[in-house]
Order: C-alpha cells, then structure tokens, then sequence
DNA sequence: TCAATCCATAGCCAACGGGTTATTGATTTT
DNA sequence: AAAATCAATAACCCGTTGGCTATGGATTGA
C-alpha cells in the first residue's frame, strides 16, 4: 500500500514541495535559509517540506554549524520512470499516441 | 499553479485512483461495473476517481446503452515524462547515480 | 408498463495535509 | 557571557479529500 510509487506521487503532488525540489535540482545544494527565501511560505513549512522529500529519498542534508544544506537525489526518481514505462509497455502498439510517447521517453 | 504536472501528480496520488488508472492500462477498455468489482470501494468512489481521471485527461469514456467504458490515454503522461527528463537534466553529469537513472530512461 | 440494472450526483462526515505562530536547541557573533 | 541567528519541533487551525449512503436519470428486460 505504502509502496514506493505512492510515496513518490504523493510527495511530488504538493506544488510547494515540487517547487523546492525543482529548485535543488537546478541550482544544487542550498540550506533551508536560502530555500525559504524563494519559497514563499514560513521556515518551519519549508522545514516540513523538506522533511517529507527526505523521508521519500529525494533530498539528503549535511549539516554544517548551525546551518543545514540540502541536496536532491535523481536517483529516487528512477521508481516513478520505471512505473511510466511499465504503464507504456501495457498498451505496446495499442493507440497512436503510444508512438509520441515513446519518441519523448527515448529523447 | 495549476499547471499540468500538477493536475498530472495529483491525480496520481491517490492509491485507488492509480489503481484504477493502471488496470485500465492493463487491461483495456473496462465498464465501471467491471472496474468496481476490483477497486475495493464502492461504485460512486470509483465514479468520482473516473471523472477526477478524466479531467486529467487520463482516461476517455464512451457511453453504450446504460453502461459507460473507460479507457487510458496514455499519451497524459507525457508531462509526466518530459518533467523528470528535464529535472534530469539539470543534474547533467553531476554525480554517479545519473547514470543509472538515464540507463532506465534509455530502456 | 413495470421492474431491474447501470452509472452519476448529492449530501454528509471523518481523516489528512499544509499553513500558521510560538518555542526550543544548537551554534555563532559581539 | 549575552545576544543573535538558524533550523527543527510542537500545537493548533482550517480547507480539502476520499469514503459512505441515498437518490435520480436513463436504459434494458420481463
């Protein structure tokens, strides 16, 4: 029930939380400071916020005197590519737009 | 804000909602009977999952009589996709485990 | 025509989730 | 040593969500 597909759905499904990650994604380890400077919301949202992307894989922390630095890990993500492409594989040369999806998964 | 990835991740977030949502990958087209059989809630639970699935595009329905089919749209992941290749790419030869993760994107 | 079936909608309720402010612990800085 | 800063936790609030039962509209079968 608790399966990784949930938790990585359920996770990603917040747009604050997916805003955080999509920032550590682009711009690399940052500490909450900085993250709660863009993030819109309070220091202890964000705090919960990264708490719930830890607990599914996505980020990890390093503390470093008082402050903490974040990081995202891609690799957590490999469940939720994997899942597309099971649901892919079910409809094999089923419908048309199987093709579009197929040409955007292989690049 | 209620972009597309949203909608998408949502929609998906839900255990039962993407239950059904991949037996209808799997096994095609399915009247809502045949879909409640198998969800484990009640038929107006799986109505309501069907139409939260179908204004996310997910699913189609096709009318018949008294009863209703549904069908995937696959092509409705494709947001989905085109979101983790491009958090992948922010990540670019950044650290060990991108390559794994691209060697299950490639297939 | 009357009964039965299929599905959608309405209305309700309990649980969950994301936000806030207040506080605490830990570390720097003065 | 005292003050200030940083991040996590606690306690609380409220809107959303997912479930249910009851009902209705439409179609099919008797």
């Amino acid at each position: 029930m608790t399966d990784a597909h949930d938790l990585l759905f359920k996770t990603l499904s917040d747009p604050t939380r997916r805003a955080i990650f999509e920032r550590l994604c682009r711009g690399g380890e940052q500490t909450v400071g900085a993250l709660t400077t863009h993030a819109g919301v309070s220091q202890p949202a964000v705090s919960k916020h990264l708490g719930i992307l830890k607990h599914a894989g996505l980020v990890r922390d390093r503390h470093e005197g008082r402050q903490t630095h974040y990081s995202a890990q891609l690799g957590a993500l490999a469940p939720l590519v994997d899942w597309t492409k099971e649901m892919a594989s079910f409809w094999e040369s089923r419908f048309d737009d199987l093709e579009d999806l197929l040409r955007r998964m292989d690049q």
